[in-house]
DNA sequence: CACGTTATTGGTCATGCGACCAATACCTTA
DNA sequence: TAAGGTATTGGTCGCATGACCAATAACGTG
């Protein structure tokens, strides 16, 4: 009957108490930014104290670094698909990075890119991310190459940096509350990726 | 002989108070970053003590907005130039955009594009700003087609706005340490110009 | 030249932050 | 089962920020 206002004490293996609050940062770092990590709102949202959080992470910064990481690497998976027809892996990112589900990530890429000005550490994970991307979108388009879907005579690489330049250019706008409209935005990544690739104008937008 | 270490108190009319106040807190935008835009910062680099700030500005996020604003405007002037033949100023557009002389300026951008998540106020000034943008580069497009150097086909608005995703997408990466090389990257603008145009290829590039 | 307006000062207050530390209680292990 | 290691607590400290306010002094104006 007594509910005692004061939880439990529960003591967790090191490890999974780690992963627990870089789980938890990665989750504020989504939904509410970067700079909304902090050790006092990760405690909270875990139901402990916050010196606990300083226990495993002395410098927040690191904590912060982690979180990125954690989301970016997390988010992956459904952006740059690692399985399947190349040509569908290739248009599911493009649908991807055009539609609303990859909002939440452009922002916090966007988030990424600017705090990166003040913390070099951040800059450098987020170097890192960019790379891993880059290789796997390399790696999709040579895929695309041996299966006859794109020309011998493209660059994969020269082709994936301009495909990324151009979700990173859509993505500036993610924190635009106005609803500008206009196919040549709606459907730049697409257009760039047809124009890169070589591929005939509308084989990569939606249901083309 | 005494130089007193209190300086003279020195009245000036509002209205130049206030630019005075807006122009530093622009400098400080561009140079260190909005969030850098603090009443003690302003005060001090002006020689004036932190309260007067907060009298012209009782809410710091509008002298933010308005220094954002200030400097947003002031670069366009090069970025866009209002004169001279219009393919001409079209390369310079790109030539800019491309090279290291904008890199404050996408910063900037970049800067308050993430803020705006934050702040209503902002991502409304930041749209205006756009718009301004968009208005200009779309001109620029039409003088181009009524002189000859772009084919009548090609649509101003669209070419605009994928001109401009180029642009922002090319920023994306200016608070990267690492000197990424590759020629994708470092003429992006000019080949989206060129595609998005109909023009030659190479037609836009540096000395092209 | 006197007066009133207000630009400017100097100081205070509450808030949120990261960092630090000693005390405590849980778990493992010997 | 006793002991030791350490995860966890609870509390403090210094710092930077925005906002607020009364006192003061410069300037325009009658």
């Amino acid at each position: 009957m007594v509910s005692s206002p004061i939880a439990p004490r529960t003591r967790r293996r090191p490890e999974e108490r780690r992963a627990e609050i870089i789980a938890e940062a990665a989750s504020i770092a989504l939904g509410e930014g970067l700079e909304r990590i902090t050790v006092r709102a990760v405690a909270e949202r875990l139901g402990v104290r916050p010196g606990l959080i300083t226990h495993y992470f002395p410098a927040v910064e690191d904590l912060v670094i982690a979180a990125f990481v954690q989301a970016i690497a997390h988010e992956r998976e459904e952006l740059i698909p690692a399985e399947g027809d190349p040509m569908q892996r290739m248009a599911q990112l493009v649908s991807r990075a055009e539609g609303p589900e990859s909002r939440e990530l452009s922002r916090l890429w966007l988030n990424a890119r600017h705090l990166s000005r003040f913390r070099p550490a951040l800059a450098e994970a987020l170097e890192e991310q960019e790379a891993i991307d880059r290789d796997r979108l390399v790696e999709l388009i040579e895929a695309a190459i041996v299966a006859g879907d794109v020309t011998e005579g493209v660059d994969p690489l020269a082709a994936c940096i301009r495909i990324l330049i151009a979700v990173d250019g859509v993505g500036a706008y993610a924190n635009d509350p106005g609803a500008f409209e206009h196919d040549a935005y709606g459907h730049f990544v697409a257009d760039v990726a047809e124009w890169a690739l070589g591929l005939r104008a509308g084989a990569l937008r939606r249901g083309g």
